[in-house]
Parts: C-alpha cells; structure tokens; sequence
RNA sequence: GUGUUCGUAGCUCAGCUGGAUAGAGCAACGGCCUUCUAAGCCGUGGGUCGGGGGUUCGAAUCCCUUCGAGCACGCCA
C-alpha cells in the first residue's frame, strides 16, 4: 500500500503541476501545529525563489486547485506560505479499511528481499552474562524481529566467544582443584565420561576465581594460556573439557536469553571457524594484502578520504597467534559460503566502532566479501547507573544480568501485588508472578529501545518500574484496556471480523486514525534506520490517542450498533497494530494488569 | 595529540533528512472514578536548544569557531 504522506503529497503535486509549478514543491509534511492542520506543505515559501513570487500566491494558487479534492477537507494559507492541511475523514477511514485488509496493514514487501545476518549477544562461554551484555541482546533481537517483519530474509547468530584465553584459565583451575580427572592424563586413550566434572554453579564461580589469579599470579597466567594452547591444537583431553564446558554454559546461556526472550538461529563461535583460519591467512599473503609490522601480520586499510589515522588491521599477533580480528574475518569468509548475505549487521558496544571499521574495510578490500556487500556495525552506548557512570552493583561490581531482572521483577510483584490491595481485587499469586515478569520485560525493553541505541542512557530501575509516563507498562495497560472492551464485546454476541470501521466521527477518533495510518511509513523508517526507537516513539503516540479518544466515548454502551462496530473495528485495528509492534521490540502483553 | 559521539525544562529524553509559538515523561501544583481497568484523562507553571559567528526568506537542525563531557586510537575483545 502507497504511505498515506505519500498519497498526501502526490495530491498536493498535481496541485502544484496544474498550476504551474514545480511539482516537486508539492512535498507534503506531518503538521507541527497540530492546532492549525494536520499536514502542512512547506513549498511555496521554497518555491519563492525560483518564480520570483511572493510565497504567499503561489500557495494559493496551489489551494485553488484543490478546491474539489477527494483528499483534503481543507486546506488554508498561512502567511508567509504555508499550506495548512486537513484531510477528509472518508479519506482517512478508506485507508484504514485497507489497512485493516491488507497484509501486514499495507507495508509493502521490499523490492529486494535481502539475505541479513544479525550478529549480536556477544557472549562469552564460560563467563556468566552482566549487565553490559542486556543492550546489544535487546537492541539486537529487535533489529532482528523488524527486518524479519520487514520482508528480509534474516539469520540472527549470537557468535559466541568460545575460543580464547578464558577457556585456558577454566581448564587450568580445574585442573588444580581436579589433577586426577582423566582429562589431564595425556596417555589417555579410552571415551572420556559423558558428564561434566562441575555444575553451572561450579563454573560460574571457577571462571572469576581464575581471572583474577591469574592477574596475580604470571605463572598461573602461563599455564592458562599454555591450556589455550593446548586445547587448540587439539589435545584430546582438552577438547574433550572443552566439549564439556560448551555444553553446560550454553544451556545455562540458552536459559538466560530465554528469559529475555531472546532467540538466536544460530549457536555459532569463534571455535567454529578456526580451522578456515589458516587458509584464510594464506589467501591474504597470496593476495598481497596481508604484510609483516613490526612483527605482526597486517593488512593497511586507510583510505585517502580519512580525516584521521586507521591504523592497520592486524590478522596474526607478532607470536603468530590468530586473534579476534582473525576470527571475525574468517566468520564473514564462513558466513558468504554458507549463506551469501547481503547485510551483516553486527550490534555490539560502539566502543568497538573503529575496531569493525578496520575489519570492514578489511573485509572489502581483501574481497573476502563482494563489492556490494554491506557491512553495518550498531553500536550501542553503555548503560549508566543514575550517577551517569557504568552501571555497578551497590558493591561496585558488574552485575550480572539475572539478578538485575531478579530485581526487577521482584520490584514489579511488589507493585502489582500494592496495586491490587489499594484496589481492592484479589489476585492470585502464581498470576501475578507472571505479570510482573511480562511487565517486567516490557519494562527494561521499552526503556532501553525507546532511547536510541547509539546513546548512552540511564538505567534508573525506579523509574522503569514506575508504571506512569513513557513506559513500556503504559503501553501495555493501553493494551490491556482494548482488549478488555473486545473480550465484552463479544461476550455480548459481537463479531469482530464483521466489524467495519467507518469515517471518524471526532477529533480525537480521527487522530487515533491518523496516527495508525503511519505505520508502513514507520516501519520502513525503522528497518532501513535499523532503529526501535521509532517503533516506540510510534505506539507512544498511538497509545496517547486511543486513551484520549477512550476517555471520551463510551464505546460498549453506544445504542448506535453500526457505530458501536465502527468502534470495535478502530479498536480492533489499534490492538493489533500495537500487538504487533511490541512484538518486534520483542516484548508481550499479558491479559489483564 | 588525532578522531568520534554528544551538550535541549530541576531530572530522564524526543524533535521525523531547515519551517510557524522547541515537545513528551518524571518531579511540583489544580481538576476528573455509582458508568468499557484512575498503571488513565484534562489543565497550570517551568527553556537566550552550552557560548559566539556564518549560510538562509526561516536554524535546535547545515557550516565555522570556542567551552565542556564521554569514548576510541596495532599485538584485549
């Protein structure tokens, strides 16, 4: 379907062509006076110029061709220029109705439909998840959800980091408090045991333990990478630990993200791409791209547009040793076999901004993907404590993510369980469990998104559990209230599919209207901007209309039954438009609240 | 030092690729529940858009300059 601004401005063209002008001038806006018009056309006043015209005449000569429109309801000048707009109400009901059958509310299919792998999560086995990793998961499965929606063809891959020293320092310590484990014993030959020697628990405390001596301790230190060593060169015992501590944190990892409802397609590491490594390296010498420095190999990826230093993109360490650069070339090399996309898009913190500009160019340059490839790096800004610094644990720790959603939806209960009893309703305790943890979600996942991801923000966990304001529990208790008035209604023997929208009949229905028209517009703005925050910004104006038009209309208890439908159907369409578009910041709503 | 992101109400943030009187939310104050969920709605107060120049009919938005903050700058990821 053709955007409503777009059907909008293609009438104010031929008002413009037909009556002289360029046709161009015709480009029709969203108001910013929503006290005078709805749309406004801005033309005239550039059109003044190049006619030699006061700004003023050439709007009304535009008016005056739109005296007999189908479209505009009125249109008026304003001086210097401007033409003030109002659409008729069978104007905006006729796109609705469409909308309301049109597939997906009439956003069009992409002209291409492009192969995207999303890359985002980053993380790290064997290391529990903290707060850092909760903005590159949300923004991530967001972009994910939306270019999906969109019509692309979209691979999400959380490109854990398997391979490096952390998982040298957990075997290590393992094996000082286990030397006896067959893993250890080189002249092993039998089948290692099926069960992992520790739990999830042990684990998420043996990794810390072995950093941090290992910070102290050079020789400890040695021995770990020493293990690194070892396990990638293949020692039987050491993959076979390795397997073993794979296999546990990724489950416990799989739980955690589940909880967030987040969904990687593919579990893919950096262990995954090691054996194409070599090759890899070989290619770049062959090519003549890839050159000694100072005893490191590198491959010069400055241009002579750069305004500053790109320092050179190194592929092995001066000891020969493959690194993360190394790594995330070889997953794009193992990513264009595999499924040729057209679009990588990794979200990671943009401090690593100038990192993956080096390993873009590298990439192009080196022709490990085509011309036409596009490489995209989000990156997201940290998230602050309220002193406006990273946000810590009151010890000053990092803290891990669940105990952060811990304390979040335990803050949530409190509150829904406080509501209930000023209320005075009962609620069972299991049901209200839920809730907050759906609320919950919604909560951090409409704070986070609804800043843009490129900033830093603040993570206040008062304020996003304060249900008030812009919030993602203002949007669900919007939710929550349509679906509410469509569950009595059709306990009253209504029928929502036979309900017809019909032209708004007030100021606030025909804004309701007018905001939900936006949505293909939105939709392909927030794909191509690959930027959530439009969706939220979008439904944050849709719930503000449908509250006020709630506020003054008493839906259920309307006599009229081909008005009361026409109501229902508004309703109906609000509902799923904002069902839909929580569903791609990849939250719910729950049934009641 | 170089680069980069940013500076908007007391606080947290928008501002849609230059438009009219710069908008929300929180906080403050005042109204609205025997009627579809008051986690709501309506209203009041609050700003030299860091400062200064420039381009333009018109600038929070574009350019320059200056102050301030964060971040990144070859063997970490």
């Amino acid at each position: 379907m053709q955007k409503m601004i777009d059907l909008i401005s293609e009438e104010m063209r031929k008002a413009f062509t037909a009556a002289g002008y360029d046709g161009d001038l015709g480009k029709v806006t969203l108001s910013n006076r929503p006290d005078l018009c709805e749309y406004q056309c801005n033309g005239a006043m550039a059109g003044a110029k190049k006619y030699h015209k006061a700004p003023l005449m050439i709007a009304q000569d535009a008016a005056a061709q739109l005296a007999e429109s189908e479209v505009f309801a009125q249109v008026s000048v304003a001086p210097p220029g401007f033409l003030n707009l109002k659409v008729r109400e069978s104007f905006a009901g006729d796109y609705l109705r469409q909308m309301r059958k049109a597939d997906r509310f009439g956003l069009d299919a992409p002209e291409r439909v492009k192969k995207i792998i999303v890359d985002y999560g980053g993380a790290n086995v064997a290391k529990p998840l903290h707060v850092g990793h909760l903005r590159p998961a949300i923004i991530g499965e967001s972009v994910k959800r939306i270019c999906r929606y969109a019509g692309h063809d979209v691979i999400g891959d959380i490109h854990m980091g398997d391979w490096g020293l952390q998982m040298g320092l957990v075997i290590t310590e393992l094996k000082k408090r286990q030397p006896d484990l067959v893993y250890f014993d080189e002249n092993y030959t039998g089948e290692y045991p099926a069960e992992a020697p520790f739990t999830i628990a042990e684990l998420e405390e043996i990794y810390p333990t072995a950093s941090a001596r290992s910070k102290e301790d050079a020789a400890y230190k040695a021995e770990a990478m020493e293990a690194t060593h070892r396990l990638q060169s293949g020692e039987r015992g050491h993959r076979a630990l390795w397997r073993h501590i794979m296999r546990v944190s990724v489950e416990d990892l799989k739980k955690n993200y589940d909880s967030l409802d987040v969904h990687f397609d593919l579990w893919k590491g950096e262990s995954d791409v090691q054996d194409l490594i070599p090759g890899m390296v070989d290619m770049l010498k062959k090519g003549g791209y890839a050159y000694e420095s100072d005893g490191a190999l590198v491959v010069d990826v400055k241009e002579e547009t750069d305004t500053k230093e790109v320092p050179p993109c190194m592929i092995l360490k001066s000891d020969g040793a493959a690194l993360y650069n190394t790594t995330d070339l070889a997953t794009i090399m193992d990513r264009m076999a595999k499924y040729r996309p057209d679009k990588i898009i990794y979200v990671t913190d943009k401090r690593q901004d100038l990192y993956f500009e080096q390993i873009f160019r590298c990439a192009k340059k080196t022709g490990l993907v085509n011309e036409d490839t596009e490489l995209v790096h989000i990156g997201n800004g940290t998230m602050n404590g309220k002193d406006g610094r990273p946000f810590k644990t009151r010890e000053g720790g990092v803290m891990r993510l669940e105990h952060l959603i811990g304390e979040i939806n335990k803050e949530m209960l409190r509150k829904i369980l406080e509501n209930a009893e000023t209320k005075d309703y009962e609620i069972d305790e299991s049901q209200a469990q839920e809730t907050a943890r759906i609320v919950g979600l919604a909560a951090v996942k409409y704070g986070d998104l609804s800043n843009q991801a490129a900033k830093d923000y603040i993570f206040d966990i008062d304020r996003f559990t304060s249900f008030e304001g812009d919030t993602g529990p203002y949007i669900l208790y919007t939710i929550v209230r349509i679906k509410s008035i469509l569950h009595k209604y059709e306990e009253q023997g209504g029928n929502l599919t036979d309900a017809v929208i019909r032209d708004a009949a007030s100021d606030s229905e025909k804004s309701l209207a007018l905001e939900l028209s936006g949505f293909n517009a939105t939709m392909e703005a927030a794909c191509e901007e690959a930027a959530p925050h439009r969706i939220c910004a979008y439904i944050y104006d849709i719930a503000n209309a449908f509250n006020h038009f709630y506020h003054e209309t008493k839906i259920l208890t309307e006599e009229d039954e081909t008005r009361k439908a026409g109501w229902i159907a508004l309703l109906k369409l609000t509902e799923d438009i904002l069902e839909v578009c929580i569903d791609l910041l990849g939250f719910s709503a729950p049934e009641k609240m």
